[in-house]
DNA sequence: CCACCAATAT
DNA sequence: AATATTGGTG
């Protein structure tokens, strides 16, 4: 028969020798349509009546790959039989009739597709589609072995199937079909080259990929995967791949997928303390993403003349407020002096995360603690989206508003995550009045260290929230300090604060401002930010204090 | 080899 | 815009 594995060398041209059955009732039409199958060196063989054909399908049902069956006005039945004859053999009808009801009863009982004569070329050529679809799509187990041969060779051409296939399939690198048309066989190469969509193999977000067939199905269970990590309680370290054809070609060993692919993160529940909680199902996520990157890998070889291997994507990770959250706890845990990427690596405990990653996350950590991006820091403050806070004027006080994040929250030994790190100082009175080193208040908005839910809270003693029933305050005339702000829109907690929240917040924040104003010997509130030498001492001079004392409480002010 | 940093690439 | 990478330095 057709297909035997020797055979499947012959489908290097695919669809060449692809055998199709014509039952043509028209000797002219039928000769016509013969010889251009031929051309495009299709296998044809032509029945004039349509008892020929069925006894032919019925004593060899797998000789056929296709049948195109023509449809008259006075061989309706005849074919129609055919039609239910040939349930396996996808069929084409061709036929002088333009009648709708004709052709929806073709389809209906089973025809693949309905063509009016005269047959272009471009149809005719294209008729393998049919016998692929079929390869692919038959319902459920039910693939002719005629088709067989052909799914397993187009799979591997697809580089979709299991290894065994791709073994035994020395498959077609140049998907080229010969013909008489060179165009548009070239056209055909590239459509075939485009079912791996290498080069956005992985969107973030939703966005589909653009596919088909199989393919897709394969692409699509990593993206619904996606989906539903981004809506489930676990949040994961995002990671986008990008795919490049040319470079990192030979790295897609299964030993490496875990180092880099999936990088996860647990972050369900009581994620206070836990750099090491449940990582199973993380690690089942991380299987799936791996095994459909493979595919996807695979995939992508198709248009890689040069060989099988792939590219493979480098990882990026998304630093998601819970992942910086351990990197900060491990940082301070660490201590500023031991905190190098490696060791901040072993404390995170996530999978998957290089040294690099953390040491560039690091870096960059640093540059913000030391304020290295100094213009942020006022223009920052009309960045903010929120039109509510438009209208403040400058020196107001801005809150930043906690997220209300897990109330669960269980805190860290050093309960918070600040932005410049001193504040993991044990005994943090007075020291925060001087940030040493660190002359400005926080830049805000950017970074998710700026808003972590601990932050907040009370570290010291000092109410976040004073007591509903204080009269508000008139706003300070230069208040020196400032809150950090939080971004309330930020995208890492999802949740927009309404306008009442915001204005009860700001309430709050000046109760609060006038209170750390008013006895400057009380710690501050967690969230304040000390001011800086210069506008510490640009007030103290506008209000006629020209010398200061060039000590205070051990650490120098200026020089 | 590692850490750090700045510059640059993606 | 956020990360990764790179290249130089210690």
């Amino acid at each position: 028969m057709v297909c035997t594995a020797s055979d499947l060398q012959g489908w290097k041209d695919f669809p060449k020798g692809l055998r199709v059955l014509l039952l043509d009732g028209d000797s002219s039409s039928s000769a016509e349509i013969r010889t251009k199958l031929e051309e495009m060196e299709y296998v044809v063989v032509t029945y004039c009546n349509e008892n020929d054909a069925l006894s032919a399908i019925s004593s060899k049902p797998d000789t056929f790959h296709v049948a195109i069956v023509e449809v008259t006005t006075s061989s309706h039945d005849g074919n129609f039989k055919f039609l239910e004859a040939a349930k396996d053999l996808p069929t084409i009808m061709i036929s002088n009739i333009h009648c709708l009801s004709t052709m929806m009863k073709c389809i209906a009982l089973g025809a693949i597709e309905f063509l009016q004569k005269p047959l272009s070329e471009d149809k005719l050529r294209n008729i393998w589609q049919h016998v692929v679809h079929k390869a692919f799509n038959a319902g459920g187990s039910a693939v002719p072995s005629s088709l067989k041969p052909i799914k397993e060779s187009v799979a591997s051409i697809l580089h979709l199937e299991s290894e065994n296939s791709e073994n035994d399939n020395p498959v077609p690198k140049e998907l080229e079909i010969s013909s008489s048309d060179d165009d548009n066989d070239r056209e055909l190469l590239e459509g075939s080259d485009k079912y791996p969509a290498p080069s956005t193999p992985q969107q973030k977000h939703g966005m589909r990929l653009v596919d088909d067939g199989d393919c897709q199905d394969q692409l699509n269970c990593l993206l619904e995967k996606e989906c539903a990590e981004q809506d489930g309680e676990s949040k994961s370290v995002e990671t986008t791949c990008i795919n490049s054809l040319g470079e990192g070609i030979s790295q897609v060993e299964n030993t490496q997928l875990p180092d880099k692919e999936g990088i996860k993160e647990e972050e369900n529940s009581a994620d206070g303390c836990g750099a090491a909680s449940n990582d199973d199902h993380e690690i089942h996520d991380q299987d799936i993403i791996s095994s459909s990157e493979e595919n996807k890998s695979k995939a992508c070889g198709l248009g890689n003349s040069s060989g099988t291997k792939v590219s493979r994507k480098k990882m990026k990770v998304d630093w998601t407020p819970e992942l910086h959250r351990k990197f900060v706890q491990a940082v301070e845990q660490l201590g500023v002096n031991q905190a190098i990427p490696s060791r901040i690596l072993e404390l995170m405990k996530v999978e998957g995360l290089t040294r690099h990653n953390v040491a560039s996350h690091l870096q960059k950590y640093r540059m913000h603690k030391r304020h290295i991006l100094p213009k942020q820091d006022d223009s920052s403050w009309s960045h903010s989206k929120d039109p509510m806070r438009k209208n403040c004027y400058p020196q107001r006080p801005v809150m930043a508003f906690p997220p209300p994040y897990h109330s669960n929250h269980v805190m860290p030994v050093a309960p918070i995550y600040p932005p410049w790190g001193h504040m993991a100082c044990p005994s943090p009175s007075v020291q925060m009045w001087v940030s040493p080193g660190y002359p400005s208040w926080q830049p805000q908005e950017i970074w998710p260290w700026k808003s972590y839910p601990g932050m907040y809270a009370d570290a010291w003693g000092c109410p976040v929230t004073p007591p509903p029933h204080s009269p508000l305050p008139s706003h300070p005339p230069q208040p020196i300090f400032r809150f950090e702000n939080a971004d309330a829109h930020d995208k890492s907690y999802g949740i927009a604060f309404n306008p009442m929240e915001l204005q009860l917040a700001d309430e709050e924040i000046d109760k609060v401002v006038i209170e750390a104003i008013s006895k400057p010997w009380l710690p501050l509130p967690l969230g304040l930010k000390p001011p800086s030498t210069e506008s510490v001492l640009s007030e103290l001079s506008r209000q006629g204090i020209s010398t200061v004392p060039s000590q205070i409480n051990g650490s120098k002010l200026l020089q």
